[in-house]
DNA sequence: CGCCACTTTGAATTAGCTCAAATTCCGTGG
DNA sequence: CCACGGAATTTGAGCTAATTCAAAGTGGCG
């Protein structure tokens, strides 16, 4: 396991230095924990992601672009220039290091921008990568920029968009620090299901458009961990393999997944495997 | 060690997925592998650093805040309304999430934003946590929001900040994906160094300000891990520590710990520890 | 039909974790 | 100023989750 302490002493370390630094004012307004899925959340998002892209639509009339599997909408090193936005299809965005390491740092859906990363430096840090058939609207920063001024629900929109992604990442980290191995892929999957829910698809039956090596890539674990983990998941039922192809992967209960990802958190249950 | 097939076997199906789908024009524009560090650059950004606060604070003539150790910017779950500059301190960023997992998921030095997170949903995600006596700017986001409109400096500055933050926190999941502890530790440092460095402050003496458990928290591993990797770098003479101590870490060469990192992934060289 | 890439599963190895004990540091009060 | 106590750190020893290495199985596609 990576670091079942981070839920024993290391929290117990964190939470005192908190508790005695906050004067006494700590963590007494936490999130309400939503560990349930919230159809009309999803529901909400869907139609918020229609409504800003209809936004987009409207006031800048963006150029499309299809994209088909393999496709880079930009490229690490490229000069920054446009801004992506995501009408259909699927991205990864990975990134290379100076030292030729190579990951993929984030997943992107129907409704999520691409580019956020070219903006600081005038040149993208990352590359996106359609894994399916898409489509993007192509988005000039300087012309956003100056609709912005004028449009100030063009500037919420992409706040918003940079906000999120930033809450996003932070949630990835976590996950890949906090959580053993098979609750990782666990927690994949769920984000997955969620991140299609929220868009308004079925988010029962999802085809995984990565390999076994990309999610390990992406998860910070190796293909066979990846491989032996979602064999353990579908043993305990928590999600099952379409009869041909080990691609498709039907979830029937999504809370299941977070049951699952506590039940690796859980420290002394004997639950036999 | 966490991943070496990040290096060997993985990278080259990563590299070949590009390769084959990207129609063979992947890779032609990499950035140029910046391993040294970069005096010029520094000073630059410290320049740039200097002036964002002076826009900010002629523009929008904000409150200050003082802080000391301990204190909370703000806490995961309380309504948004403001962002924060640091103009001095340093800051830590913890997120809880909903199952209790707690981590660090950030640290924040002059011249960073706070409260990003929090412009999405309307709440803040995680909570600011100052490590140090320090000062923050208080910019209420109704009032940056409308004076962007009038000021595109205020809204490339704002960008920048959130482009940089996002660019950062995928370097983090780089790190903590593919690379082993004791490189981890080291990159680490040199981040820290760095951030110094481009900030015009000294960064051959930095003072942890973090517990071994907080780094280990944030790296993602144990903090009985942390001291030995520590303690392996000292061996190796890439930090030293001072006399009086082990809060204090000198750092001779910034770029004997990226030296160290490219070692700690080498595959097969023997030198002993 | 056969190749090739992907996946699964097993067995052995190891990096990092857990547990434990000794040491150092630092604030506090005598 | 020094003694004391609690917190942080270091280091060792054993354990275990995940990796590495290896081999067999499966599916898609020309």
């Amino acid at each position: 396991m990576l670091n079942t302490q981070i839920a024993t002493a290391a929290q117990v370390t964190l939470a005192s230095t908190l508790a005695t630094s906050a004067k006494g004012a700590a963590h007494t307004l936490l999130h309400a924990p939503v560990l349930k899925s919230d159809a009309a959340a999803n529901q909400r998002a869907s139609q918020h992601v229609a409504e800003t892209l209809k936004l987009l639509i409207e006031k800048l009339a963006p150029q499309r672009r299809v994209v088909h599997a393999g496709d880079l909408v930009y490229q690490g090193g490229e000069s920054f220039g446009h801004l992506y936005v995501m009408t259909s299809g699927f991205f990864k965005l990975v990134n290379l290091s100076a030292d030729g390491r190579e990951q993929v740092v984030g997943l992107k859906f129907r409704g999520d921008w691409l580019g956020f990363d070219g903006i600081a430096n005038g040149r993208y840090a990352c590359d996106a990568v359609a894994m399916d058939t898409g489509e993007v609207l192509v988005i000039r920063y300087d012309a956003l920029f100056a609709a912005c001024a004028a449009q100030p629900a063009l500037m919420t929109a992409l706040h918003e968009a940079m906000s999120r992604e930033i809450a996003r990442d932070r949630d990835s980290l976590m996950s890949v620090c906090t959580l053993p191995a098979d609750a990782r892929v666990a927690d994949f999957l769920r984000y997955w299901a969620e991140s299609l829910a929220r868009r308004g698809l079925r988010s029962d039956q999802i085809t995984l458009r990565m390999t076994r090596a990309e999610i390990g890539n992406y998860l910070g674990m190796t293909l066979e961990t990846v491989s032996r983990s979602l064999s353990k998941l579908a043993r305990a039922g928590v999600i099952l393999f379409a009869e041909k192809g080990r691609r498709d992967v039907q979830i029937p209960d999504v809370d299941a997944l977070s049951e699952f990802i506590q039940h690796c958190l859980a420290p002394a249950s004997a639950v036999l495997q």
